[in-house]
Parts: structure tokens; C-alpha cells; sequence
DNA sequence: GATTAAACTTACCGATTGGTATATAACTAA
DNA sequence: TTAGTTATATACCAATCGGTAAGTTTAATC
């Protein structure tokens, strides 16, 4: 048993909350202010719990991670062909990306503007740029693992430029039916991929 | 002849250095003092000059429309064939996102991204999204005036989706030769668009 | 019950944000 | 020369930023 006074919050759902303040509002714009509003809790607890702004956006994004990002890996590996892996991917990511009950778009993306030249902590921009090679990297390895000509890698960055793109306009507003179609033009000159 | 002190500095020459400062930071990351030390001008001589933060915002989107976007038009809707005019643009766009003299991506899009639920006030979001939408609407206009069969909001909308995410990829340091097969690929199953 | 360890509340810190009041300098028109 | 007009430089404003010092509760251990 852990000895002082126990915390009065869970732990993990105060993560949520804060996650969803970043996957809004990116690293820079999501205020401290913000963040223990949507979490009700205090600075002084917040930092107690999780360190700081960047260790709590850290946390926040293994979890967006996690939750959001691997689980629609597994079936891309698992598909029968690596063009319906692709397919269903892209299709599940518009959907995520319109979910309706999360903020629009993707976390990832909402915050990979904003990490070049701003005041964006340099771990965090690591942690960012790693986190959005984790989809172009599952794909490279199904086309890989499909034995497919061509030059792979172009392959690869034009399906990371696609995802990309529609998680920009996810997040203007474009509607989720508009979205799939773009999946699906994109996909009509691809027999194999 | 103006009446009072003639004014030091050269307005045009000003606005296009802080154009620079918001196609690099966005609105919102913009501070004052980027813009001023980047102009070489005080805080009382922009607002002066231009009014406040948001109405020089405002200016530098022209000029940037002016500049960069409209150009990139004019030989879209004069090509031979819709499908030349859409390849040429995506391929003039790839090279002014990577220009090296400029600030990486699009002035547009490396803003829209923030327009959604942070503080950019209205006038700007509306601004940037009217923004997002000219090239768009030229494509649209190009396909409708080549009478290409099928659903035309659909391509128009894949094609905004990939201008986006390669400005996206560029603002993250993709290089330009990379973006460039991109559009290759994408245009690998259009034999016609 | 006394001690100890942790979480909580309140209030504060220096730095930076967009924006401005005031005063002075530089010019034209009379 | 003088009056009128505009631009400049200096200094300031309230609000917000991320972060924290100090003191008070709440619990487990001794």
C-alpha cells in the first residue's frame, strides 16, 4: 500500500482527457489552463502525476498511440492482399479521423505542423515525427512482404502524402462520404498495387 | 504630396517579410516581435502601417495569393489536355513547396490546420479557408471544361487531398525529388483523368 | 496517538502575449 | 517662419503563458 494521501482522480482518464485537449489543439496552442479544465484538475496536480507540459504530451501521445494508430496496423499485415490492406486502412482512417466523438482529424497530424521551427520542444518533435512513421513504415512492410514491383518507396510516401491529406481536410470539416471517395479514386487506377 | 513625415520603410518590401513570418509560424505563432524583428520595424510602425496583427495576416494572404498561388493557375486551365494541366500543376507545386529561398509547404495549409477551435479569429479562418479553396476550384473548372466523365467532385477533392499532404510532407522535410514521384504515382492509373 | 509521506489548495513567479499612450522628429503647405 | 500632419521611439498596459513555493489535508505506518 502506498503510504500518503491517495490521489483523488484516476489517473487514465485525466490522460484521455488531456489527450484529446492536444489531439485538438496541438502541443503549443493547448494551454495549461486548458488542459486542467478538460481534466478538473489543478497544475499543481497535473504536474505532481505526470511531470510537466512536454512529459504529459508524451504520455498523451503513447496512448493516442495505442489506442488509435496500432490497432488499425494489424489488419493491414493481415489482409490477403497488400492492395486490400492499403484499401482498408485508408478507409478505416477516414473514419477514425471522423469519428464524431474525438476531435476531428488525427493527433499526429494536427501537431506535425507546428514542429519545425516553432518553440516545440525538441523531444516532442522527435516523438511526433517517430509516431507518424509508424503507418508509412507498416505499409512498406506489406508491400515488401507482397513482393511488389516498382519502386516501394514511392509507393509508401504517396500513400503517407494520402493519409496526410485527408486527415487536413478531416479536420476542415470534410465530410466523412467525401473522404471515402477520395480513397476510393484514389484506388481505381491500382489493380495491384 | 503626402502631408506629413514620409514614411522610412518600404511597405511592400515589409509585407513580404512578415508574409514570410506567417507562412513559417501560422497566424497564431506569429508573435509581434518575430514580425517586427523580421521587418526591422516597431510595433507602433506595423500598426501604423497595416492596422493590427490580424489585418497584416490578412494583406500577407494576398500578397501570397498573388504570388504563389494564382501564377500557378493560369497554365492549369491552358494546357493541352485537363490531365497535362493537372500534372503540371502538382509538379510546379512540389517545387515552389520545396523552394529553399521560402519557408517549407504551403503558407496556406501550414495555417489552415489551426483554424479549426483555437483563437484565430474568424476574419483569418474564413480568409484561410476561402484560400485553401482557389486551386480547387481551378482544377473543378478545368475538368468540367474538359467534360471528363464521372464524378468530378470526387477527383477534384483527391487532388486537394494530395496537395495538402504534400504540403505537409514538405513542411516536414521531404525532399523534392521524393514529392515528385509522389505525383508521379499518383498519376500512374489516369490515362485519362 | 505520533510520525511520515503524499496529494491537495492557494497564491505567486518572471516572461511573453497583442496592443497603445505619450512625446518627439521630420516633412509639406501656408 | 509657422502651423498642420504624419511617422517615429520609448515606455508602458492588462492578460496569459508555463511553472512552482508554501501551507494544509488525508491517508498509511509505527
Amino acid at each position: 500500500m502506498p503510504r500518503g494521501r491517495p490521489r483523488s482522480f484516476d489517473k487514465a482518464e485525466a490522460l484521455e482527457k488531456a489527450m484529446h485537449i492536444f489531439w485538438r489543439d496541438g502541443y503549443g496552442d493547448a494551454s495549461l489552463a486548458d488542459l486542467c479544465s478538460a481534466t478538473g484538475l489543478t497544475k499543481p496536480s497535473l504536474y505532481a502525476a505526470y511531470g510537466n507540459k512536454e512529459a504529459l504530451f508524451l504520455s498523451a501521445l503513447d496512448r493516442y498511440l495505442d489506442d488509435c494508430i496500432r490497432p488499425a496496423i494489424e489488419p493491414l499485415l493481415s489482409a490477403d492482399t497488400a492492395r486490400d490492406g492499403i484499401r482498408t486502412l485508408l478507409r478505416d482512417t477516414v473514419n477514425a479521423l471522423c469519428d464524431g466523438e474525438t476531435p476531428l482529424g488525427c493527433m499526429i497530424a494536427n501537431s506535425v505542423g507546428y514542429t519545425s521551427l516553432t518553440e516545440t520542444p525538441p523531444p516532442v518533435s522527435a516523438a511526433i515525427l517517430a509516431a507518424s512513421k509508424e503507418t508509412p513504415n507498416a505499409i512498406r512492410a506489406r508491400l515488401i512482404a507482397a513482393n511488389v514491383s516498382g519502386d516501394i518507396d514511392a509507393k509508401v510516401t504517396y500513400f503517407e502524402t494520402l493519409i496526410a491529406g485527408l486527415s487536413t481536410l478531416a479536420r476542415q470539416g470534410m465530410s466523412r462520404d467525401t473522404l471515402l471517395k477520395v480513397v476510393d479514386t484514389a484506388f481505381i487506377g491500382w489493380p495491384e498495387v
